[in-house]
RNA sequence: UGACCGAUGGUGUAACGGCAGCACAAGAGAUUUUGGUUCUCUUUGUCUAGGUUCGAAUCCUAGUCGGUCAACCA
C-alpha cells in the first residue's frame, strides 16, 4: 500500500469513494484484455501497470484476458507474446482467461435473451443494416425481420450455430432501441458467422460474439469490479450496462466500466494497425525492432521494466487527450540505468593517438571503476598502451576556450589513466588527420596519490588501447519520426514523416576487451556517450550492441542545433482558422511567448500578426489593462496594437498610455516592441 | 446542424469551495577524473464571458476549442 499523502489518480478517487461507501475490499478484482492480433506498446503498458498497480495497491487480484472473439485476425503468436512482455514488466496476473472460455456461457445467455423476446436473428446484407441504422443525428429504422415470432429465431440461431449458413447470411441481434442518440444502443449485432480456426476453440463454433456482448459478460463471469478501458469506449458503456441487465443476478457483484485517456507518446505512432504498416512495408524490421514504441523493441533498445514502469507512474492517469513527451520516457531509462549500468569505454569514430614519450611495446593495467553510483561495484581492468584510439569529436587542433577536450598545447586526463598534452598532428595530403602525437605526465597515473594525479584538467577523454580492442557492431537509433504527432495531421499520411535518419550503423566501433564477455542482459555505459545493450543479433564473435539511450549532452546543446530535433514548428497556422476568434488566437499565443526563443519566437509573433490583421481597435483596448504580471499576453497585445497603428488607427490616450507603461516594463522583448510604436 | 466526453505552464499530472503544487523540458550557478551524476536557484499555467459565494481551477449558465460516436473490429 502506498502512503495515502500521494495523490490519486481519478480511478483511484473512485476505488477509494467506492471502498468508503461500504464496498469490500476483497472483492476488488481488476482484468487486463488485449486482443491477441498484436504485440503490446508502450500505450498498453499505461494499462497493464493502471490495472495490475491497483492490483498490488489493493491486494486485488488481476486476470489477464484474452479477447479472442474474433478468429480471422488473432493468432496464438500474438497470446505468447503478450504474455511475455507483461511478466518481463514483472506482473503476475491471477488467472489466464480468454473470452473464448465463456462461448457456451454466451450461448446459453444468448438463449435466453432470445426467449425474452430480447434479441432476434436478422436476414439482411451488411450493408442494409447500415443503412437501417441511421446517422447519429437522425434515428435508425428497424429491421423487416425484427419481430420475427421468436420459435424462428430461436431455430435460425440453432442452425447458424450448426454451420447450416455462409458467413454473413445470418446475424443475430439485442433489441433495444433503434431510435436511441446513442447508435450502439440500435439494435447491435450480437453474433455473426465465422468460417475461421479459432487458436483455442478450433473449429467448435462457427458463431462469435462481438465485443460488446461479450467483454462486459466475461468481467461478470469473472466477477471484475472495476472494468477500466480506454475513452473511446465510453459510448459502450450504455449497451455494457444494458447487457448486464440482461442477464445479472443480483446476488452477484456487478462490474462497472470506466474510461481513460490512451497514452501517446511524441514523435511515434500508437496504433496496432499503424505499427504493423510499419513492419509490412519493411520500415523497420519487426515488431521488436528498437525503434518501435512496443515492449518488446523497447526492451530490445535496452529499456527496463523498472524504467517502463516508472514512466507510467509519472505520465498518470488522466480523461484528457495527451501526447506525452519522449523525453520523459528517456529521463526514466537514464535515471535507472546511471544507477546500474557498468562503466565501459568504447570508441565509436576512431582516430589515433600516439604517446611519443610513452615506452614502445609497454603495456600497462589500470582499473576502470564499474560504477561510481554503487559503492561496492568494485572495478575492472583495462589495458594501457603507446598508442590509443580516442573520438575524432574529442580533438580539435585549435579549441578555442570553451573546448575543454584535447587541442594542441592543452592537456586533458584520459580517463582512469594519464594527463596527456596535445603536440603535433599528422595529416594525409588532404588534410585529413591521420594521427595525433601527444607526450603524457607519468607521474599523473589515477589513482596512484602523486600530487600530478590529483592536478586537474579541464577535460576527461575516453579512449580504448589499438592493440588490445576488439570490434563491434554499433547501432544508434533516433526518433522514428520528424512530426511531434505523425498521426495528427488530417491532410497527410503518418508515414510522411518517417525520419530517413532512424538507423545509424557503425559497422566497426572499438571496445575494451571486457566487453567480449558481455552477456544479452547486462547494461553499458559507454562513458560520455550514452547506455548500450548487447542485440540478440550477435553471434559468436560479431558482438552487436544496441545505443539505449544517449547521456544528455550540454555540450552539444551549446554547439550544434542537431537536424532531427527540436524541428521549430509554428504555433499557429499561418491562415488564421476564422473559427475561433482572431483576438482570442493572439492571447492564447501571447501567453506562451515570453517561453519561446529563435524560431519559434519569430513565428510566434508573426502569427499573432497575421491575426492583429482582424482584430478591430475596441476589441484590442479591452485588453490594455491586462495585468502587468500577464507579460506575454502585453506583447501580444503590443505586437497587434502596431499592426493597428501601420494601417492608420490614431494613437488614443489609451494607446499612449499602454505604450508608455510597455516601455517601462521589467520585460526587454515588451520594452523594444513597445519602443518601436514611438 | 445531434449526443456524449474533455480543457490547469512547452509537456504530463495534482489540488473534491480556502496559499495553484509535483515531475519532465528549458535557463543560471556549484560540485565533478564522464560537458554524465548530484546539489542550489530561476522562468513559464487555471480556454473565454457572465453568475453564485466572504472566497471559484473547482459549483451554475452561455460560448469557444478539441476528442469520440453511423465494422458482421476490439
Amino acid at each position: 500500500m502506498k502512503e495515502s499523502t500521494e495523490s490519486l489518480n481519478f480511478i483511484e478517487h473512485i476505488i477509494e469513494e467506492d471502498l468508503a461507501n461500504g464496498f469490500p475490499q476483497e472483492k476488488l478484482r481488476f482484468r487486463f484484455p488485449p486482443e491477441p492480433n498484436g504485440y503490446l506498446h508502450i500505450g498498453h503498458a499505461a494499462s497493464i501497470c493502471l490495472n495490475f498497480g491497483l492490483g498490488e495497491k489493493y491486494e486485488a487480484p488481476v486476470n489477464l484476458r484474452f479477447d479472442d472473439t474474433n478468429p480471422s485476425k488473432e493468432e496464438q503468436e500474438y497470446v505468447d507474446a503478450i504474455k511475455r512482455d507483461i511478466a518481463w514488466l514483472g506482473f503476475k496476473w491471477a488467472n489466464e482467461c480468454y473470452a473464448s472460455d465463456y462461448f457456451q456461457q454466451l450461448y446459453d445467455w444468448a438463449l435466453q435473451m432470445i426467449k425474452d423476446d430480447k434479441a432476434y436473428v436478422d436476414h439482411q446484407t451488411s450493408e442494409q443494416i447500415a443503412a437501417q441504422k441511421g446517422t447519429p443525428t437522425s434515428p435508425g429504422t428497424a429491421s423487416p425481420f425484427r419481430n420475427r415470432p421468436i420459435a424462428e429465431s430461436l431455430d435460425l440461431f440453432n442452425r447458424m450455430k450448426n454451420g447450416e449458413f455462409p458467413a454473413g447470411s445470418y446475424v443475430l441481434r439485442a433489441k433495444v432501441d433503434m431510435a436511441s442518440p446513442n447508435m450502439h444502443m440500435r439494435d447491435p449485432i450480437m453474433y455473426r458467422i465465422i468460417n475461421a480456426h479459432h487458436h483455442r476453440t478450433g473449429d467448435k463454433w462457427c458463431i462469435y460474439p462481438m465485443y460488446d456482448w461479450a467483454h462486459g459478460e466475461s468481467d461478470y463471469v469473472e466477477q471484475v469490479s472495476h472494468s477500466l478501458c480506454t475513452l473511446e469506449f465510453r459510448a459502450h458503456r450504455e449497451l455494457y450496462d444494458w447487457y448486464l441487465d440482461q442477464i445479472y443476478d443480483p446476488s452477484l457483484l456487478r462490474p462497472k466500466q470506466r474510461e481513460f485517456a490512451r497514452r501517446n507518446l511524441s514523435y511515434t505512432v500508437m496504433s496496432k494497425r499503424k505499427l504493423l504498416e510499419l513492419v509490412q512495408k519493411n520500415i523497420v524490421s519487426g515488431w521488436d525492432d528498437p525503434r518501435m514504441p512496443t515492449i518488446s523493441g523497447l526492451r530490445r533498445r535496452g529499456y527496463t521494466p523498472t524504467s517502463i514502469r516508472k514512466f507510467s507512474d509519472l505520465a498518470g492517469i488522466a480523461k484528457r487527450d495527451n501526447v506525452t513527451d519522449v523525453s520523459l520516457l528517456e529521463f526514466c531509462i537514464r535515471e535507472d540505468l546511471n544507477q546500474t549500468a557498468t562503466r565501459v569505454m568504447a570508441v565509436l569514430n576512431p582516430v589515433k593517438l600516439v604517446i611519443t614519450n610513452y615506452p614502445e611495446g609497454q603495456t600497462e593495467i589500470l582499473h576502470l571503476e564499474n560504477n561510481p553510483e554503487e559503492a561496492n561495484s568494485g572495478s575492472h581492468e583495462v589495458p594501457f598502451s603507446r598508442e590509443l584510439y580516442i573520438e575524432q569529436e574529442d580533438f580539435k587542433e585549435d579549441g578555442g576556450k570553451n573546448f575543454f577536450r584535447l587541442s594542441l598545447g592543452n592537456e586533458v586526463r584520459l580517463k582512469s589513466a594519464y594527463i596527456i598534452k596535445g603536440e603535433s598532428v599528422v595529416k594525409d595530403a588532404a588534410g585529413n588527420i591521420l594521427e595525433i602525437h601527444v607526450t603524457y605526465d607519468p607521474d599523473s597515473r589515477s589513482g596512484s596519490g602523486t600530487e600530478a594525479s590529483e592536478r586537474k584538467v579541464k577535460g576527461t577523454l575516453h579512449w580504448v588501447s589499438i592493440a588490445h580492442a576488439i570490434t563491434a557492431e554499433v547501432r544508434e537509433y533516433d526518433r522514428l519520426f520528424l512530426d511531434e504527432a505523425p498521426d495528427a495531421h488530417e491532410e497527410k499520411s503518418f508515414m510522411e514523416f518517417i525520419n530517413p535518419n532512424s538507423l545509424n550503423v557503425i559497422k566497426k566501433a572499438y571496445l575494451e576487451p571486457f566487453l567480449a564477455n558481455a552477456t544479452m542482459d547486462s547494461k553499458y555505459q559507454f562513458q560520455r556517450l550514452g547506455y548500450f545493450t548487447l542485440d540478440p543479433d550477435s553471434k559468436n564473435g560479431h558482438l552487436v550492441f544496441n545505443k539505449t539511450v544517449g547521456l544528455k549532452d550540454t555540450w552539444a546543446k551549446q554547439n550544434v542545433q542537431t537536424p532531427t530535433q527540436a524541428q521549430p514548428k509554428p504555433q499557429a497556422p499561418a491562415q488564421p482558422q476564422g473559427q475561433k476568434k482572431a483576438l482570442n488566437e493572439i492571447q492564447q499565443i501571447g501567453k506562451k511567448l515570453t517561453n519561446l526563443s529563435g524560431d519559434k519566437l519569430e513565428s510566434a509573433i508573426n502569427s499573432i500578426k497575421v491575426f492583429a490583421e482582424e482584430v478591430s481597435y475596441e476589441e484590442l483596448e479591452a485588453l490594455f489593462d491586462t495585468p502587468a504580471k500577464k507579460v506575454g499576453t502585453r506583447i501580444a497585445v503590443m505586437l497587434a496594437l502596431g499592426v493597428l497603428l501601420n494601417k492608420g488607427q490614431a494613437k488614443t490616450q489609451a494607446a499612449l498610455d499602454f505604450i508608455l507603461a510597455g516601455k517601462a516594463d521589467e520585460n526587454e522583448l515588451l520594452r523594444v516592441e513597445a519602443e518601436k510604436l514611438n
